[in-house]
DNA sequence: ATGGTGGGCCACCCA
C-alpha cells in the first residue's frame, strides 16, 4: 500500500492557495504538511481544502507569522500542539495516522517550522539565532524524551538548515552565513541523533550529489544562478526506513506565478 | 562588501 506525504513552506497559505490546489490537483499527496502558512486558525481556507478532497485539516496558527497546518485525505487523530522556547510561536503541529491497507499501523507526523535565526551568526548578539540554538536543543531534548522515533514516526518541515556541503550551491561561501554554519548543523545533528532518525531525502539521493528546495527572492534569476539550499527535510524512524520508496522535490514549483521561495517535498512509503 | 525581494499589515516586523 502506498502512502504519500508532501511538506511545503508557503509563505502564506492565503495568498498562494491557487499554487497549493495546482500542487494536489497535479500530485495528490495524501498528506500535506505546510509552513509559514501565517494566518489565525480561524482564516485558514479550510473550503479551499475541503473542496480539493482534503477534509481532514489541523492547524496550528497565529497572526501574521510562522503558523503551521496538516491537510489530509484521511482522517487526523491525536492532535497536539507543543509551544517551544515559551514564546507562543506557532511553529509544531503533531498528528496520527493510519493509512489504509498498513495493518492498522499508527503513524505519529511531526511538523515543524523551525526559526530562521536572523542573519549574524553570534548567539551572543544576535537573539534570534540563540533562538533557534535553544528551538533546536529543547527538540533533541524532547524527541530523547518521549523516544518519538522509537515507534512508527515521520519529522518534516522547514528546519532552516542545510546541514551537508551538497546542501548548498557554495560550502565555504556559507560557513558563516545562518542555515549552514557549523553549530547550526552540529545542534541539527543532536536533534537527528535525539531519534535517531532517517534523512528520506538523502536515502534517495546520494550525499555527494547537490539537493536544494529553497531558492532566495532576492536572486535576480533563481534558476539561472541556482544559489539553492537544502532547508525542508523528511526524516523517518527506523521502523520505516525499509518503507521508503520515492521522492520528488518539485524544482519547477519555484518558477510558477508569484511562488513560494521553497518547493513543495514528497516522499512515497511503501506500508 | 553590499544589497538585493518577498510576506503580513499600516509602522515596521519577519523571512
Amino acid at each position: 500500500m502506498r502512502f504519500s506525504l508532501a511538506t511545503w513552506n508557503i509563505n502564506s497559505v492565503r495568498l498562494r492557495i491557487d499554487l497549493v490546489a495546482r500542487y494536489l490537483g497535479e500530485h495528490a499527496p495524501d498528506v500535506l504538511c505546510l509552513q509559514e502558512t501565517k494566518c489565525k486558525d480561524g482564516d485558514f481556507p479550510r473550503a479551499a481544502f475541503e473542496a480539493l478532497g482534503y477534509s481532514h485539516i489541523a492547524v496550528n496558527g497565529q497572526k501574521g507569522y510562522h503558523g503551521v497546518a496538516v491537510v489530509a485525505k484521511l482522517p487526523l487523530d491525536r492532535i497536539d500542539r507543543k509551544e517551544f522556547c515559551a514564546k507562543g510561536d506557532a511553529r509544531h503541529i503533531a498528528v496520527t495516522l493510519a493509512p489504509p491497507g498498513a495493518g492498522g499501523r499508527a503513524i505519529t507526523l511531526h511538523n515543524f517550522y523551525v526559526p530562521a535565526g536572523g542573519d549574524e551568526p553570534d548567539p551572543v548578539v544576535n537573539p534570534k539565532f540563540a533562538h533557534k540554538l535553544a528551538f533546536l536543543d529543547e527538540m533533541a531534548e524532547w524527541i530523547a524524551a518521549e523516544q518519538i522515533a522509537r515507534s512508527d514516526a515521520i519529522l518534516v518541515g522547514d528546519l532552516n538548515i542545510a546541514p551537508l556541503e551538497t546542501d548548498v550551491w557554495n560550502h565555504k561561501a556559507l560557513l558563516k552565513v545562518v542555515s549552514h554554519t557549523p553549530i547550526e548543523v552540529e545542534h541539527l545533528g543532536r536533534v537527528f541523533q535525539a531519534g535517531p532518525w532517517i534523512d528520506a531525502l538523502r536515502h534517495h539521493v546520494p550525499p555527494q550529489d547537490r539537493l536544494y528546495t529553497w531558492w532566495s527572492y532576492r536572486a535576480p534569476d533563481w534558476a539561472k544562478a541556482d544559489k539553492g539550499r537544502r532547508l525542508d527535510h523528511v526524516w523517518v524512524s527506523p521502523s520505516l526506513k525499509p518503507c521508503l520508496d520515492g521522492l520528488s522535490v518539485l524544482r519547477e514549483s519555484r518558477g510558477w506565478d508569484r511562488p513560494s521561495d521553497h518547493v513543495p517535498v514528497m516522499v512515497t512509503l511503501d506500508l
